[in-house]
Parts: C-alpha cells; sequence; structure tokens
DNA sequence: TAAACCGTTGTTTTT
DNA sequence: CAACGGTTTA
C-alpha cells in the first residue's frame, strides 16, 4: 500500500502487535484484546486500513452489540477517513435484511418485533389457553427455555423429539405453540431477528451468496460474547472472501445467560483455518494498582488460560475500599466522594458508578438529588417500558401490521372504550374460529353473534377507528402521533388520576419522536419501530452530558472513566444469589466466574481511581436482611488498598427507618413530606417557610434557586445545619 | 364494564 | 415494596 498521509495517521503511535493486526492483509483473524489495550482503537484503525487501500466503505461490515458502541465506532473510523461505514448491531444488521428477504422463507416484511413484556404476555395466554399450573410452568422460566433452546438453534420440533418426561414435553409444547403464535401474528422476537436470518441463509443460497460477495471484510467486536447463531451467521457472512476479523477478551465474557459461548472465541482457530492471533497485553488505560486489582480477582478463576496485563503506566492512588451501614450512607458517601472529586477539577461524565442489578440505583439517586449533583441513570428501556410508550407504539405497530394480535390486544381497550374482557373473549373465539386475526375480526363485529348490540357498536367504532388512522396523511413521525394521539383520545381518555401522568411520558415519547425525525429526514414509520424496538440500556447514555452516569455492570462494558465506583460487593448481590444457587446443575463454578468476570470488567473501566464498597444491611423486597462482603473483596491484593479501618458494622438494622425519610423526588410517586408549620400562604413553599421533616425535623427554608421540574430548596434544620433538596415546582412559589 | 380492593408474587444481567 | 392478577363492588 501506498504511504500516503492518511496511511501514516492510520499507524500512527500504534505498538507493534497492534501494527500487526491493523494491517493484517487477507484471511481470518482473530485479534485477543485485553481490557484497555486498544481494541476498539485496533477496529476502527483496521477499518480505516482497509479504506484506505481501496476497499469501498459499503464492502466492509462491521457488527457489534449495542447501537452505542456502532455509533462510536462510525464517527472514529469517519475521522479517520472521512468515509461513512457500514457499523451495525446484529439484530439490526438482520432487522434491515429480513425486510428484503424474509419473504424467501415465506414470511411477511412488515413483521412486528416484540420484546421480552411482549414475548411473555404470549406466554401467559398460551400456558392459560392449556389450563397449566402458572407456578410449574412461571412464563419467564418458560420464555428462558424458549430463548435457551433458540440461542443452540433447536427448533420446536427438534425440541420435542429430544424432550422425554412429562414437564419437558409440555415446555416443548408450549414453545411451538409460542412460535405459532408469534407466526400468527407475523411477529419475531430478538432471537428470531438473527434465527430466522440464518434460516434465509440456509434455504437461499443464492441470497447468502450474494451477500457474501458482497462484503470483502467481516469485522466483529465483542466476539465472546458471541453465541451459536451469531457465530454462523459470522461463519456465513465471511464465506467467499474469507476476512473475517474478530476481537474480544474471554475474560470479558458476560453474556453465557444468554447463550455466549466461550468457545467461539478459544476455538477461532477451528472454524476458520489458517487464522492468524494477535494477543494484545500491554494495557493503556488503568494505573498498576487498578490492574493489579483487577487481576488479584480476575486470576481466581480456574476455568481460563493465563494472561496478565502490563502497563508503564504510574502505581496511581490506592484502591478505596469502604464498609458502610447500609445502602444509603453508601450512596451518601459515594456521593460526597464525587462531589468531592468534581471540586477537585474532574468533570462529572469522567466518574461512573456501577452496581450488579438495577434497583441499586435508587438510593444514589437520592444521595446525589440530595447535593444537587448532576447524573443520568443509563436505563433507556426503562422508558420503553412505560406503559404509554407500549401503548403508543402498539397504535404504531398495528398500522404497519395488521396481523399483530398482541400489539390489538393491548389497545383494543386502551383509552376505556367499553370493550371488557368478556367482548375481546369474544372477539378472540370468532377470530380463532374463522382464521381472523384480531383485527379482522372486530371489521366483522356485525357478525359475531355472542356480542351483545353495545359491545358490538364499540367493537365497530374500534374498527371504524383504526380505519381512520390508517389514513393519516403526515410529513413526520412526530406528527403522526401527535395525530394519532388525538384521535385516539389517548390522554383525555385516561382517568383523572393518571392523566398527569399520561401526559408527561406521551411528552416524552414525542420528543423522542421528534428526535427520530431530525436524525433520519428519510425516515419512515417502519424504521421508527425498527428502531425504537433495537434500543439497549447504554443507547440513552449522553457521554457528553455533564453528568455522572450509573448504569449495571453489563452497561459498562466497552466503557472507561477516570473514576469508577462499585456499590454492593455483597455476597448475593456481587456475586448474585442466581449464580450460587446454580449448584444443582454442576455449574456452579461456571456461574460464580461469570459474577468475577463482571466485577472485573467493572474494576479494569478506571483509568485513576477505584472504590469499592459494601454495606452490612441491604433491604430486600422490603425487608432489612444482614449482608456479608463479598468474597471478592478478599481477592483484590491487600497492599494496593488503602487501609483504614472501616466502621464497626452495627449490631441491629439502623434504628428507624431514618433512610426511608429521604424525601425530595424524581418520580411521582415518592413525594415529599414536608409539614408546613408557619409562614407563606400555608401550602406552597416559599423562603423563609417554616417546615417540618419526618427524619430532620423542624428547619426554615433559607432560599430557593428555581430548576425545571424541580427548584433545589435549601433548608436550615436546627441542629443538622443546611440541607439541600430537590423539590417538585409546583409545590413552590419561586422568589 | 370499570374502578377499587386485595392478596400473591417475585426480584439479574439485555439485544 | 412494587407490580400484577384476580376478585368484588358500583
Amino acid at each position: 500500500m501506498p504511504q500516503t498521509d492518511t496511511t501514516r495517521a492510520i499507524t500512527e503511535g500504534l505498538t507493534e502487535s497492534q501494527r500487526e493486526a491493523v494491517c493484517h492483509g487477507e484471511g481470518p483473524l482473530l485479534v485477543v484484546a485485553g481490557a484497555g489495550s486498544g481494541k476498539t482503537r485496533v477496529i476502527t484503525r483496521r477499518i480505516a486500513y482497509l479504506l484506505a487501500g481501496g476497499v469501498p466503505p459499503d464492502r466492509v461490515l462491521a457488527l457489534t452489540f449495542t447501537n452505542k458502541a456502532a455509533d462510536e465506532m462510525r464517527r472514529r473510523v469517519e475521522a479517520l477517513v472521512g468515509e461513512d461505514v457500514r457499523v451495525s448491531t446484529f439484530h439490526s444488521w438482520c432487522a434491515r435484511f429480513l425486510r428484503r428477504e424474509i419473504g424467501n422463507i415465506g414470511r411477511d416484511p412488515s413483521f412486528t418485533i416484540y420484546d421480552r413484556t411482549d414475548s411473555l404476555r404470549v406466554i401467559r395466554r398460551i400456558i392459560k389457553r392449556r389450563q397449566l399450573d402458572d407456578s410449574t410452568f412461571k412464563p419467564a422460566g418458560v420464555l428462558e427455555y424458549i430463548g435457551s433452546q433458540k440461542d443452540q438453534v433447536i427448533g420446536p420440533a427438534d425440541a420435542e423429539d429430544g424432550a422425554t418426561g412429562i414437564e419437558p414435553r409440555t415446555l416443548a409444547t408450549l414453545y411451538r405453540d409460542y412460535e405459532e403464535e408469534l407466526a400468527r401474528s407475523n411477529a419475531l422476537d430478538f432471537d428470531d431477528l438473527l434465527l430466522k436470518t440464518l434460516d434465509v441463509f440456509r434455504q437461499c443460497p443464492g441470497v447468502l451468496a450474494e451477500r457474501q460477495d458482497l462484503y470483502l471484510h467481516v469485522l466483529v467486536d465483542e466476539y465472546q460474547d458471541t453465541n451459536l447463531v451469531q457465530h454462523l451467521m459470522a461463519r456465513g457472512l465471511q464465506g467467499k472472501h474469507r476476512n473475517i476479523t474478530a476481537v474480544g477478551d474471554p475474560d470479558q465474557m458476560i453474556y453465557s445467560w444468554r447463550g455466549a459461548r466461550l468457545g467461539n472465541l478459544l476455538e477461532f482457530e477451528d472454524d476458520f483455518p489458517g487464522t492468524r492471533i494477535v494477543t494484545l497485553e500491554r494495557n493503556y488505560r488503568s494505573t498498576g494498582n487498578i490492574l493489579r486489582a483487577a487481576h488479584g480477582c480476575i486470576r481466581h478463576n480456574v476455568l481460563r488460560h493465563e494472561k496478565e496485563l502490563w502497563t508503564e503506566r504510574q502505581e496511581g492512588p490506592p484502591i478505596v475500599v469502604r464498609e458502610f451501614a447500609d445502602s444509603y450512607d453508601e450512596a451518601r458517601w459515594v456521593a460526597a466522594r464525587v462531589d468531592e472529586l468534581i471540586r477537585g477539577g474532574v468533570a462529572p461524565s469522567g466518574i461512573a458508578v456501577f452496581y450488579r442489578t438495577k434497583y441499586q440505583s435508587m438510593p444514589l439517586e437520592d444521595a446525589f438529588a440530595t447535593l444537587s449533583l448532576p447524573h443520568q441513570v443509563v436505563d433507556s428501556v426503562g422508558f420503553f417500558d412505560r406503559k404509554e410508550v407500549k401503548d403508543l407504539r402498539a397504535y404504531l405497530q398495528l398500522l404497519v401490521n395488521p396481523r399483530d394480535d398482541e400489539s390489538c390486544r393491548r389497545i383494543i381497550n386502551t383509552p376505556s372504550r367499553g370493550i371488557g374482557s368478556k367482548t375481546l373473549q369474544r372477539l378472540e373465539q370468532a377470530a380463532r374460529a374463522g382464521g381472523l386475526s384480531l383485527l379482522e375480526a372486530a371489521g366483522r363485529a356485525g357478525e359475531i353473534e355472542s356480542l351483545g348490540p353495545r359491545a358490538r357498536r364499540a367493537v365497530e367504532d374500534f374498527h371504524d377507528l383504526y380505519r381512520r388512522l390508517g389514513q393519516i396523511e403526515v410529513e413526520s413521525m412526530r406528527d403522526l402521533l401527535v395525530k394519532l394521539i388525538e384521535m385516539t383520545d389517548y390522554v383525555e381518555g385516561q382517568p383523572d388520576s393518571r392523566q398527569e401522568d399520561t401526559a408527561e411520558v406521551v411528552e416524552l415519547f414525542l420528543g423522542y419522536t421528534q428526535e427520530y425525525d431530525r436524525r433520519n429526514p428519510e425516515g419512515d414509520l417502519l424504521g421508527f419501530l425498527e428502531q425504537a424496538a433495537l434500543v439497549s440500556d447504554v443507547d440513552g447514555w449522553k457521554a457528553d452530558a455533564p453528568a455522572v452516569p450509573f448504569m449495571t455492570l453489563h452497561s459498562a462494558k466497552g466503557l472507561e472513566f477516570d473514576a469508577v465506583f462499585i456499590i454492593g460487593l455483597e455476597e448475593e448481590v456481587l456475586p448474585h444469589r442466581r449464580a450460587l444457587e446454580e449448584r444443582v446443575s454442576g455449574t456452579e463454578q461456571e456461574a460464580l466466574e461469570e459474577e468475577r468476570r463482571l466485577f472485573y470488567v467493572g474494576m479494569t473501566r478506571a483509568r485513576e481511581r477505584l472504590h469499592l464498597s459494601h454495606a452490612r444491611w441491604r433491604r430486600m423486597q422490603g425487608r432489612e436482611e444482614r449482608a456479608l462482603p463479598s468474597r471478592f473483596l478478599d481477592e483484590v491484593p491487600a497492599d494496593v488498598m488503602e487501609s483504614e479501618s472501616p466502621a464497626p458494622p452495627p449490631a441491629a438494622a439502623p434504628a428507624g427507618s431514618f433512610n426511608d425519610e429521604v424525601q425530595y423526588v424524581l418520580k411521582k410517586k415518592r413525594q415529599v413530606s414536608l409539614t408546613i408549620l408557619d409562614g407563606g400562604d400555608g401550602d406552597r413553599l416559599a423562603e423563609g417557610v417554616r417546615v417540618e421533616h419526618p427524619h430532620w425535623g423542624e428547619g426554615t427554608i433559607l432560599d430557593i434557586t428555581p430548576g425545571g421540574r424541580h427548584h433545589t430548596v435549601r433548608i436550615d434544620f436546627s441542629g443538622h445545619g443546611p440541607m439541600v433538596m430537590l423539590l417538585p415546582s409546583e409545590d413552590i412559589t419561586a422568589p
């Protein structure tokens, strides 16, 4: 290749092994890249290198797991060579592929993508229809079974053949029912996106050959987390030119519960003969202490090839380990410490807090709000799980795919329009008998004998509404949604008590829609729904916002921060109880080791400072439970820790419910219970008003700093000094 | 039919 | 402690 300026820039500053990977020519390449060893750098530069060498951008395909990672990679390649390359998540690549090609396997391209919640609803219905006991066959358990079959590319027929015993056979039957139900509704679940793609590859060699011709190079990030289907897909796609680049780190495999197979990475050579393997063991990210802490821990995994990262960086500050009475104390400490760091000049976006499970974010939100510290919970899925968002999406989905019974069922009586469970039942019966979709059946309400005049009328009205919705003509997604909300009476039709909440979420969803319009001027309803279906948690994170992100350890993979806090280092939390319970099936070791990898991933995100903490008492299911420090803490070498004697463990649960009263709100439900003693107009807060707080006692409002939805209120509680609280603006008379 | 009530239930991680 | 499902009541 000619040494142009571009190619020089591409290889500049690379180490010997990084350069070897970036400049690898033809044939399969495996890059085993330890945490912080420049993995993303290698993959983006390699793409840039290929483009600079004359490979057309549309003939390179890079696959990632999250949209965030895809965007980031695309952005970095663009910055290097100014070319827009195709980077996609596995799922969105498949979705787009199937929109074009699913007809080849006898399915319709207007399919709906079902998320976990949709799948669970289907399963619940099937269990009920088969009159099975839903405590023996728990919907979540059934879904897990179906998912694991799909991960192994086992269809319902094979599952039934392979099943012996009454329970396994029943599960296999439910699996078949589920598949039939999805097919009837023309819906695909997440796994199906991958599986149907594979089906097309298998059944239509011509279609596959087209893609194989097209993609001169296929690159896959985070290969350690691929499951069998993804592995087969990658193998299929590179089938002609045999140029596949896989990048991964066995120590960061954290998705075995989703079917990830370490074997895909470890036995890569068997599947791709002639593979060149490049190993990156030098770490550029973390201090010596952080690396030693991480290694001290991960080396306890037995099912692992030893490798140790090294760095030329300084030791850095010691790892801070702290014990607290409960998770609220812990959260307050994190907040105070974050406050210090920010005051010391660390950008809020350079700090992150990680936890094992989502519900652990609550005390943090409270503590950060109290100190008015900017933070964002990285959890966009939470938003898409909101009832209102699901409802509106169901309306849109039904417009695209009228056979989507699940969506129809969801909105046929939302808002209430007089179609109750009895009517729905009769409608379902009629649909079933006539081989119709629910919506089609609704269109023939007049012919359904079992319906009374009133119900018939209601169903007819609904069908007419649907017909009119189909005639909406608008320019943008936002306008479509506005129109739809108006025509369906979605907000006003809700009971009064819900209207405020509804309006708020609807507003957020409209904002999201607008954002879609802005970013996709050519976008259509199908594209919108696809994107909305395939968002992941991290996708909602605004990395450039000046706020401290809170996220699960799973979401943290691939990111890095100056300072990292990992909270809840307790037995049964990290490692999680479920992992400790696996002993029955003999996979205890594997499950425990995956928890350890999760911790390892978390620790290796930190550049400078790492803080680990745990609490002696933890609230679970409303009960206070005693918690033991995580075994993983013992694995961190003592000489990298800051030695400070921990507070003596409390003998009993924290007195009263001190922490239940930590008030201020980010969610409506958790209202402040400040009682106004005197001053002001008696029921609104204002400066100078005397108030009483259930925990802090009496106080006087010092000042109020107006904000958006919440004002920042400083209150002087006698004996405790001034406290800062975020309170809903509508209760406050701002100065 | 809808709203209000009550008991049961479950709680990992995510595309 | 919540969310959900099922039941009762208006």
